[in-house]
DNA sequence: GAACACACTCTTGAATACAAGATGGCGTGC
DNA sequence: GCACGCCATCTTGTATTCAAGAGTGTGTTC
């Protein structure tokens, strides 16, 4: 049979543009599909059978999944295959408390700053919208949502706080998205955030601190029970007991 | 580069003990080089000399090396070698300004409990002791140090703040010893955390978060006073740029 | 003498081969 | 019919092999 098993990957290399590593297309599109529900929580799989679905050999399989392993999203069992992490909602809420003390952390630097740092006019831009104006999506929103909270800390400029929110943020994401399934929390976001916002822009410290915490508990509380609901309905048959 | 590298490792042996995976081991060894500086910042290494040195293959030491570049003590170039990550002090200091916010809503949230942790008594037994049986050993006192600061962040109960905080102070660790080799330092350690402690224990908040903030500037100053007169008088040929 | 080009070596990235242990099923003994 | 033990298979951990590019040194040419 002919060779031609090879991908057509080189469609737009042109320059030097570098393969982009295997176990890094392998690690994103893994976490991807633990992103989408197409792994879930608790399912179990071999390296061998991720290198066949990806079409690569084990090697750059094991580096992605000992990656994700780090990053918290799945576990291996000596000689016994990987897993999904079940979720964890101790772990989760622990996850939102400290995006809560990163946030606030940033907030507070904010605010005793005199110039208004860059990254806070692309979020008035985002945010400070006439009604009409807002966007209506709830993935859309979610997106733009994490990309908020992501921005402030950014904006404070500690760069090694910024990475660290980001995959606190990452990590609670595959639960945070299902809060925005209902409109009224979308409406709720754009009002909440504007309130911080305008809150940070006139240096009133405290009251965006009462309201940035009050906005990431509401989250966690939904969160919560959306979760709880879902993982009752869904799937009772699915035993992650080991 | 002794080749009696060969450790006697099946001494204990005993039960089913695992052989501990020779990629943590080696993880584990290298580490250890590039905090006691048998790795300068901005060595040059290659995979085949690493392995080499561990009497593996490069396979577990690929692991291992991407382990420490995720943590971010090494840098890999392609088809060019690892290098050790060369000190950034902007880094540094945004890691000591992570550790003031991560300590502080530490000790924000045990001065609001009402039960003590167990882990406070513990810190209570080494450091609120009468002058006489002060340890003044530097680099005991200097791991000591580090686990003050780790135990304050465990006793208030999130793990992932935790963990993350220990992942942080370990970052800074190959500084802050440097701090610890003037008596003076020392010293002002044990009355610096003996004050902390029961400020704590006392429920004096604001005075607790003062004293902790100044402690923790006070080593971030000191340290870099230090590093940078170190790196000025040792090896002034290595050029790092590039 | 200087500059350019070629080739060789050394590097990491990926695939394959080998080793050892965990797991589950099947068969046998009671 | 049940329980125990053995074996076949599957799993990860490690070593080895193959591939391709980056860098360097040398030789040649102007």
């Amino acid at each position: 049979m002919s060779a031609s098993s090879k991908p057509p990957v080189a469609s737009g290399l042109r320059r030097k543009e570098r393969p982009e590593n295997l176990a890094e297309r392998i690690y994103i599109q893994l976490k991807q599909e633990i992103f989408e529900f197409h792994l879930l929580p608790g399912d179990r799989f071999s390296e061998t059978e991720v290198a066949a679905r990806m079409a690569a050999s084990r090697t750059p399989v094991r580096e992605a999944l000992y990656r994700l392993q780090r990053d918290g999203y799945v576990d291996v069992h000596f000689r016994s295959g990987w897993q999904v992490k079940p979720f964890d909602f101790r772990t989760f809420e622990e996850l939102y408390d400290l995006r809560v003390v990163l946030e606030c952390a940033a907030v507070r630097r904010l605010c005793e700053r005199e110039r208004e740092p860059s990254q806070l006019d692309d979020l008035k831009r985002i945010w400070l919208v006439p009604e009409a104006e807002r966007l209506t999506d709830g993935q859309t929103v979610s997106a733009l949502d994490e990309r908020f909270h992501t921005m402030l800390v950014e904006a404070c400029g500690n760069r090694e706080m910024a990475l660290i929110h980001a995959q606190v943020s990452e990590r609670i994401r595959i639960i945070r998205r299902l809060d925005f399934t209902k409109d009224a929390r979308v409406s709720a976001t754009y009002s909440e955030h504007g309130q911080i916002l305008r809150a940070i822009l006139q240096r009133r410290s405290e009251e965006a601190l009462l309201l940035l915490k009050s906005h990431i508990e509401a989250s966690k509380a939904e969160v919560r029970k959306i979760t709880l609901h879902m993982l009752h309905s869904a799937r009772p048959q699915s035993d992650t007991s080991d």
